[in-house]
DNA sequence: GCCGTTTTCGGCCCGACTGTTTTCAGTCG
């Protein structure tokens, strides 16, 4: 029997749920989310890492839960979690998910108030009952009944893209309002982290006065609710529904302040731990002695350089094997933007773009590229306005037209040729082959099975012209789950026939994923970070992508649209 | 439940803010 990965995920977060709201010991439960949090990021197939012993080896992993995992999958199921299934309803689980609820709260509503779900829980505010439990008051009525309410509106994650604008937004104003007293700021959090969505906005300030400061910051124009004001912290709740937090902090702290609110937060108990193995304490204030003496903290690297590591970048701090890695000084020098020379995927007006070539060209040449790859969408995609035969041809010729005049700079011809549902390409290779690079994508199909369309794709990427797999996974945030392609596979051919994966950059997309992204590299299979740009102002997008490159651990060298257009033609002759 | 260069038992990251409390528990990140 085939167990889906997801389902073995979820029945460990609700061992953690459950267990919590039992009163259960917090390492324990802690130990269950540790393990889904694991399994839900680990690339491949579940079942064949475990046959393989290779969970064994992961930090957090132990007897225990190999036994669980294992049961699980050969019976689809695990007893000890049925049985606290029938005890606590569905609904009671999902109380634990509002803000301001707690394991605490959830276990008293429940088990005194006999409080089953969410409708319950309001209804119970509203009627003046939780006063009658100890410890609610006034306050704590108003702010369930707020908890509700966000929770039913506006808890989603945001895309990392929509969030970037804002608090660069927020930043700017809080300068502006604030300057005499702002020694420095920076975003903190899962953005400054460069993960693909956004839960809440952390910004970091150093300042020898925060009163002004946090004055400043909870009378910002976006501000729609003030959730908390004091000293060195504060909160608000935006008009968009989007929380954010100000820390602020004493120069000489901003260092530990700006490491410890990054996270991530596996990460950082890491760093904990290590610094309790050297006799050292870290807090947001900075790195200490047993005895209370400061050691460091002006500077995040201090921190690092206290506990024998050098600085580890943000996008890498996930607790993904880099805190070993960088103790055996073997971390990488990842790609920066400087280094991408060209765009491989872009759109123009003749298929669903809107920029000509021309002024493709210009802003390309503004962001100091080499070359771009103008792909429109092939024949069959009638919906973005694909290119006959004839017009692609047209297309080409004027391309080549073009490239006489242009100096230091080249348009490559290409397609972004759709994959057909038998796996055939949707131009004939008579036409494919006068292209200078073929980009193969799905557009079609999404609920095949699993075998279907990792079959149509091989098969696709046999075709001796095809050189980019696009948007492999063919995901849209919050929009669309991805297809069922076995990418372990796909990975293996492109490893074989040499194909290079791309990393999609639109905001929405990110795909490949940072995970897949690192285990590419570690099959040796190159990326190709694009824009899949439909405007000009899409050509931007792609420090996005790079940032995603990142957080799979790419340096330079992994990446092929780095190479400068020379060696780029050379690759693709 | 995990884990071990002081430990196979007894720890397990650390602090801010809030609300309902007269000294602290719960929640959050």
């Amino acid at each position: 029997m085939k167990v889906d990965s997801a389902k073995i995920c979820l029945i460990f977060r609700e061992m953690a749920d459950f267990l919590s709201i039992k009163g259960e010991n917090p390492f324990r439960v802690r130990a269950y989310e540790r393990t889904a949090e694991t399994l839900e990021h680990l690339p491949g197939d579940l079942e064949e890492l475990h046959r393989g012993g290779r969970l064994a080896d992961i930090p957090g992993i132990g007897k225990g839960m190999l036994e669980k995992i294992d049961t699980i999958l050969n019976t689809g199921r695990l007893p000890a979690h049925e049985k606290l299934k029938a005890e606590i309803p569905e609904g009671v689980r999902e109380l634990l998910f509002i803000p301001e609820i707690g394991p605490k709260t959830v276990k008293l509503l429940h088990g005194t108030a006999k409080v089953a779900n969410i409708s319950d829980l309001e209804q119970f505010v509203k009627s003046g009952k939780l006063r009658d439990l100890p410890g609610m008051g006034a306050k704590t009525e108003e702010n369930i009944l707020r908890g509700i309410r966000l929770y039913r509106t506006s808890r989603a994650r945001i895309l990392l893209g929509k969030a970037l604008p804002i608090v660069e937004e927020i930043v700017a104003e809080l300068k502006n309002k604030a300057s005499t007293w702002i020694e420095r700021i920076s975003p903190a959090g899962s953005l400054r982290r460069g993960k693909e969505t956004i839960g809440d906005i952390d910004i970091l300030v150093s300042s020898a006065n925060s009163h002004p400061i946090m004055d400043a910051f909870v009378q910002l124009s976006p501000v729609e609710e003030v959730l908390a004001k004091g000293e060195t912290k504060s909160s608000i709740l935006t008009r968009q529904g989007l929380q954010m937090d100000l820390r602020v902090v004493l120069p000489d702290s901003f260092g530990a302040a700006l490491q410890y609110f990054t996270g991530s937060k596996p990460h950082n108990i890491n760093l904990r731990e290590r610094a309790i193995k050297r006799g050292l304490k870290i807090n947001e204030y900075g790195v200490f002695t047993q005895s209370g003496e400061k050691l460091g903290g002006k500077e995040e690297e201090e921190v690092y350089n206290l506990l024998d590591l050098p600085l580890i970048p943000p996008e890498l701090r996930e607790d993904r094997g880099e805190v070993e890695v960088a103790e055996a000084g073997k971390l990488p020098k990842l790609l920066e933007n400087p280094e991408i020379k060209g765009d491989l995927h872009v759109h123009t007006q003749a298929s669903d773009g809107t920029a000509s070539i021309e002024d493709l060209i210009e802003k390309a040449k503004e962001k100091g590229y080499e070359y771009i790859a103008i792909c429109d969408h092939s024949s069959s995609l009638r919906i973005g306005g694909g290119l006959s035969e004839k017009m692609l041809l047209a297309q080409i010729r004027e391309i080549r037209n073009i490239n006489c005049h242009l100096t230091d700079f080249q348009l490559l011809a290409g397609s972004e040729v759709d994959i057909k549902k038998d796996g055939s390409l949707d131009y004939p290779d008579d036409i494919l082959k006068q292209l200078d690079i073929v980009v193969a994508a799905l557009h079609t199909g999404f609920k095949q099975d699993e075998k279907t369309i990792t079959d149509r794709v091989v098969k696709a990427l046999q075709n001796p012209f095809v050189r980019i797999f696009a948007h492999p996974t063919g995901r849209l945030l919050g929009e669309r789950e991805p297809y069922a392609i076995d990418l372990d596979k796909v990975l293996e051919v492109a490893k074989d026939k040499g194909i290079w994966l791309e990393i999609n950059a639109q905001p929405q997309r990110l795909d490949l994923t940072d995970v897949w992204v690192m285990e590419a590299k570690k099959r040796g299979v190159k990326l190709a970070i694009n824009t899949d740009a439909h405007n000009l102002q899409g050509l931007d997008l792609m420090t996005f992508g790079v940032v995603t490159a990142r957080r799979g651990w790419l340096e330079s060298s992994d990446v092929i649209n780095t190479v400068p257009l020379e060696d780029l033609l050379k690759n693709l002759r």
